[in-house]
RNA sequence: CGGGGCGUAGCGCAGUCCGGUAGCGCGUCUGGUUUGGGACCAGAAGGUCCCGGGUUCAAAUCCCGGCGCCCCGACCA
């Protein structure tokens, strides 16, 4: 209820505009603590919506789920180099193990128990490779041990400066895959994979387009060889990286010493590759498709597809459109769509359709004395028109009407990206654009993280991906945009979350 | 860590300049009438005015000191 609010439009200010769709939307909440968000019941829906799905496709690639601890050994951070370079400055510690009652009043009532303090600190895990990958060399001796293909769903903790829901917060929820090869193709090959799987769960599922490609030296993983990632342009043409997979050699596997015999009788380094998407992309769901009537949300992770209102004025209509509206709710359970029947006798009907799609549910049904007459039903699109439909057949027709919605989600948001992309680019196309509209840019680029500092440095953009092959422009550009330098690869760039 | 905004009922705000003991809208509760795009009438409940000190006969309001939140930038998934 309480739905008098106005969601700010978008463009008068696209982050309020955010914040009112998710608030009003009900996905999430601001905590006490500061950085810190509550995942509210239809927040949190459609994250399960969302792992059911991922989590259905890990285990159709072989993977199995385990689970690690919260914390994390301090010194275990600091055996990669990079590693602990890349998230020092945003690690929680514990150093104590219990309080201690002062005799003060309020927030100095009690303190740390300085008899507790721990000897070595616990880091609160960022990312678990380092705990994985102490594991791992307990247990794998052997080729035979090969392929080690794990998965944690679980919460990671990162002390950010400036934070906002579901995009970045203190702490947030994600799945993080780690595996262990024999070989170095085998790895690469695992971490193109995941890649692939993001992709197609972020298309068919989020109908949210995404360009998929290789990080430069500078964005790469701290600790990995190579990392991969899928980058979607939100409505306000920034980007935003929606989730990542890492070829991460031998660099764990050397300071875990994970090593394996080979059949040959020889010992080696295995290969590793982690992996993960975060509730990051519930952020990503809401600004890729909604509007300003709130949150716009693709049937395949809508926790409500369809809404059922009735409408009456006598006592008479009132049972009769209730009974065939049970029966509409009844019937398209049946067939396996997720449908709430809004009986609620304390709001007018305009008042739950303002409500409803708020929320984000992708169809309405109408049900009043008029539709009973007729046999029918007035069909209400969250985006689209209404049109009636046959009460006959009604699961079919709404099944049908929820794949068209999000296939044309889809379309839309491909389209609206597209529209915001330019190839080619010159250097002074490039400034202009990016102090501009903004949206994603494609041109040559040198490879040199000098000429990156710079584009950085003067527009706001980075580089988002080396685009895979799917996304290259037909004609591979012969010289870096910027500097001029014969170009190593095609580059997208644009200005990001 | 810089720049801006803000803190008064569950939510959104007015009142602060110019001190006189707190109000509006929405929501909530009760009863009744309503219901094809945000219902209406009547009644009711609900507030340490962010916290601490000071000035004053009297502080939401003035002074000093804290704390917290939001937005923008630097850093980052």
């Amino acid at each position: 209820m309480a739905q008098a609010q106005k969601i700010t439009p978008r463009a008068k200010d696209f982050s309020e505009w955010y914040n009112d769709v998710v608030m009003q939307a009900e996905l999430a909440d601001h905590s006490p603590v500061r950085g810190c968000m509550v995942i509210r019941p239809h927040g949190y829906r459609v994250w399960e919506l969302m792992q059911r799905a991922l989590d259905d496709m890990f285990k159709a690639t072989g993977h199995q789920n385990a689970y690690f601890p919260l914390f994390i050994p301090m010194s275990f951070l600091a055996r990669e180099a990079e590693h602990v370079e890349g998230f020092a400055k945003e690690v929680a510690l514990v150093t104590h193990t219990r309080l201690k009652a002062t005799g003060k009043s309020g927030a100095q009532a009690v303190t740390p128990d300085p008899e507790s303090a721990l000897e070595e600190p616990l880091v609160v895990r960022p990312t678990s490779e380092t705990i994985i990958y102490a594991m791992f060399a307990k247990w794998i001796q052997s080729y035979r041990d090969l392929p080690v293909l794990l998965n944690q769903w679980c919460n990671i903790v990162r002390w950010e400066f400036r934070t906002r829901l579901f995009l970045r917060t203190t702490e947030f929820l994600w799945q993080e895959g780690h595996t262990a090869h024999a070989t170095e193709a085998e790895a690469e090959a695992e971490a193109r994979q995941m890649l692939g799987v993001y992709r197609t769960f972020q298309e068919q599922w989020m109908a949210m387009p995404v360009i998929t490609g290789r990080k430069t030296e500078s964005e790469k993983f701290a600790g990995a060889l190579r990392t991969y990632a899928l980058e979607a342009l939100m409505q306000d043409n920034k980007a935003l990286q929606a989730g990542t997979s890492h070829n991460l050699g031998q660099n764990f596997a050397k300071a875990f010493n994970v090593q394996y015999q080979t059949a040959a009788g020889g010992l080696e380094y295995v290969w590793n590759t982690s992996w993960g998407v975060s509730t990051r992309m519930i952020g990503g769901l809401v600004m890729t498709h909604s509007d300003d009537n709130g949150l716009v949300c693709p049937p395949k992770l809508a926790p409500v597809q369809v809404v059922v209102v009735p409408i009456w004025k006598s006592d008479q209509e009132k049972s009769q459109v209730s009974g065939v509206g049970g029966q509409v709710k009844a019937e398209l359970e049946r067939a396996g769509i997720r449908v709430e029947f809004d009986t609620r006798e304390n709001l007018k009907p305009g008042a739950k359709y303002f409500e409803w799609e708020a929320k984000g549910v992708p169809l309405r049904l109408e049900i009043g004395p008029r539709d009973v007459a007729a046999g029918q039903v007035m069909t209400a699109r969250r985006v689209g028109g209404k049109a009636p439909a046959k009460l006959e057949g009604i699961a079919k027709t709404v099944t049908a009407a929820l794949e068209e919605i999000q296939a044309g989600m889809f379309k839309t948001a491909r389209d609206r990206r597209e529209a915001s992309s330019i190839r080619g680019v010159t250097k002074q196309q490039f400034i202009d654009f990016m102090k501009g509209a903004g949206g994603f840019a494609y041109g040559g680029f040198c490879g040199s993280g000098a000429c990156e500092a710079e584009i950085k440095q003067q527009t706001a953009a980075t580089v988002r991906v080396l685009p895979d092959p799917d996304f290259r422009s037909p004609e591979a550009p012969k010289t870096c945009m910027w500097c001029g330098q014969p170009s190593v690869a095609e580059a997208v760039w644009a200005q990001a979350y």
